[in-house]
RNA sequence: GCGGAAUUGGUGAAGUGGUUAACACGGUAGAUUGUGGCUCUAUUACGCAAGGGUUCGAUUCCCUUAUUUCGCCCCA
């Protein structure tokens, strides 16, 4: 037997309902923002991986999945949503209309060799919103907006954890405060915090074996280094999530794990501390990948993390198969009949399903009730000879005899 | 990449070093000769993740591999 490869997972049954939902949700979602779609690549050239998303990063140096085509091209399949959308943007100079924001939002598959565990797949869905061409953090809380709304609107109570990570200045001179603190102490962490030091001394903070560790009772804060316009951009967004009512803590620990974030950085945690999604501002990426200096917002939501949740609050029932109609039909001519009798009700926005598999009259009515038919066509030669057709309402039990012609009206009246 | 726990039918699962692998749901057929959902009867794994080993004999013990799951790391 041919099995899935590991990490993968295939969508079926309440989960392909559950995605689907969720796909209508977030389309209408934006529709109602103007947002447009955009569609990338499953697989880009390596470089704009390491480019985009850093050299340094696990996810770059770990977690890629990279091949050589059969012409010898480096190819990476993409982890992360943003670096498409931002060569794409650049290739085919969607910036050409300066005075305008570009709102666009993906919605697809990433891919990132890990060891699965619960909300982690290394073929995975995210759903992403990116925003260039302003600088304005009316524009971070509009995004940050979106995230929020949309799963607040599906019954999942989210909170925002939001931070500053100020511009490139001030983040630099913070790591090396923070580092200078921590080197004395440095014996007393963990050895994974070790080794953060010297590649990623703010991802020190977030560590969660030393996170009650006395030397952090201390320990610089971020706040306390930025710039006045990074702080004054930082009190704005604040300032407008509150108008919009949307639910925030400031939390300094959240660094992300993408090198190409700055500014407001922010992440969306559900009822049960599992992080949905996360984004900020990423005011260089453009520049760094060979297009003008553009400034741009965005983030992503993971869907499998969403329908996780989901799965736990939502009431099967409504997940359920209901349909309108099931024709039942014995013989070869009443199996005709059906099939062109459902054909016609399809057409017309009636939920049919007939017998397909010579299945005896008690089969067809357990199916029927299977699939909560409101009304169950039972099909016989000498009514159907006279154009009669007989009609039960699988509810009050009730049957009746109708001219084929009026069925469809009957039907849609009746519903 | 590191550590722990699992893997029995369509599904949920019980179980044992030794002739036929419980029970339940579901499926099929019949009682009911074209009007059911209840009930009753019959039937439903030549197999216990894959490969190897120990043994007279293994689904049961050991090893390897795969997958799942939990935690670390990291992230959505």
């Amino acid at each position: 037997m041919i099995i899935k490869p590991k990490g993968t997972y295939d969508i079926l049954g309440i989960d392909a309902k559950l995605h689907t939902y969720l796909n209508h949700e977030i389309e209408n979602f934006m529709i109602n923002y103007d947002y447009e779609l955009i569609r990338t690549p499953i697989f880009e050239s390596s470089e704009l991986f390491h480019r985009s998303v850093g050299e340094g990063t696990d996810i770059v140096t770990k977690e890629t999945y990279d091949f050589k085509d059969r012409g010898d091209r480096n190819l990476t399949l993409r982890p992360e949503g943003t670096a498409g959308v931002v060569r794409s943007l650049i290739e085919n100079k969607l910036y050409g209309n300066k005075n305008d924001c570009i709102k666009l939002y993906y919605n697809g598959t990433m891919y990132r060799y890990e060891r699965p565990q619960s909300g982690r797949n290394r073929e995975f869905t995210q759903f992403g919103v990116e925003v260039f061409n302003s600088n304005d953090p009316m524009i971070d809380a509009e995004v940050i907006s979106i995230g929020y709304n949309l799963l607040q609107s599906i019954g999942i109570d989210v909170t925002v954890n939001l931070n500053s990570l100020g511009d490139l200045e001030s983040r630099k001179k913070y790591t090396e405060a923070l580092v200078k603190y921590l080197e004395p102490n440095i014996g007393k962490l963990c050895p994974d915090c070790q080794n953060r030091l010297k590649t990623n001394p703010l991802r020190i903070l977030d560590c969660k074996v030393d996170k009650d560790s006395e030397i952090f009772k201390n320990v610089p804060k971020i706040s306390a280094y930025l710039s006045d316009e990074s702080k004054q951009r930082f009190n704005k967004l604040k300032q407008y999530l509150s108008i919009l009512d949307i639910n925030y803590e400031i939390d300094e620990q959240i660094v992300r794990g993408l090198d190409y974030y700055d500014e407001n950085v922010w992440e969306y945690t559900d009822e049960n501390n599992i992080v949905v999604g996360g984004g900020g501002r990423y005011n260089h990426l453009v520049e760094n990948l060979g297009g003008p200096s553009i400034p741009a917002v965005g983030f992503a939501l993971g869907l499998e993390r969403i329908i996780m949740n989901l799965k736990n609050n939502i009431d099967e029932e409504q997940l359920k198969n209901n349909i309108d109609v099931y024709i039942m039909s014995i013989n070869e001519e009443e199996k005709i009949n059906a099939l062109r009798i459902a054909q016609n009700l399809r057409l017309n926005n009636i939920i049919t399903e007939i017998n397909s598999n010579n299945l005896s009259m008690k089969s067809q009515f357990k199916i029927a009730d299977s699939l909560n038919a409101k009304f169950i066509i039972i099909l016989n030669n000498e009514d159907l000879n006279k154009g009669l057709i007989n009609i039960k309402d699988n509810v009050t039990k009730e049957e009746i005899k109708i001219d084929e012609g009026d069925i469809v009206d009957w039907i849609l009246g009746n519903i």
